[in-house]
DNA sequence: TCAATATGACATATATAGTTTACACCACTA
DNA sequence: TAGTGGTGTAAACTATATATGTCATATTGA
């Protein structure tokens, strides 16, 4: 299961993986994991990236 | 920072946490910290949560 | 009283989230 | 031919989420 509505919002904000981790304090390969859909990051780390990319957790982490 | 918004949805579903974490797959214990705000769950066990209180995450785990 | 239920708090142990390092692939450009 | 940026993936490691076990307390009902 990809998570592919957080690759779209991070394309759509202009942001590499790896800029995106930058912001969020994690590495380049965290991201890239989550994207893949390989793990089941911490509700912290949601927030982060949501907040990074002005999104809400039900945008981008909530429903198929 | 104390999850309230979590423990008034368990409490107006009518579980305590010991039926909660059952329903979600996670011990008491975990839940009764997550409510206290002493840690930080994944992101499978939040939805994992708000389906048994038929909540989102917005709802349960998004803004203070 | 007493027993049962619910909760909070605290250790220690284990599973897994996340890091680090590294290599490979692809598209583009010089 | 290189050379660079973005990405996928894997092994070994570290940090921490979660389990397990236990004790204390408050409340409710018999």
């Amino acid at each position: 299961m990809k998570n592919k509505r957080l690759k779209l919002a991070r394309v759509a904000a202009d942001l590499s993986q790896a800029e995106l981790a930058e912001q969020v304090g994690v590495t380049r390969q965290t991201i890239g994991l989550i994207e893949a859909g390989r793990y089941n990051p911490t509700l912290k780390l949601c927030i982060a990236i949501c907040q990074a990319l002005d999104k809400t957790l039900n945008d981008l982490f909530w429903g198929e």
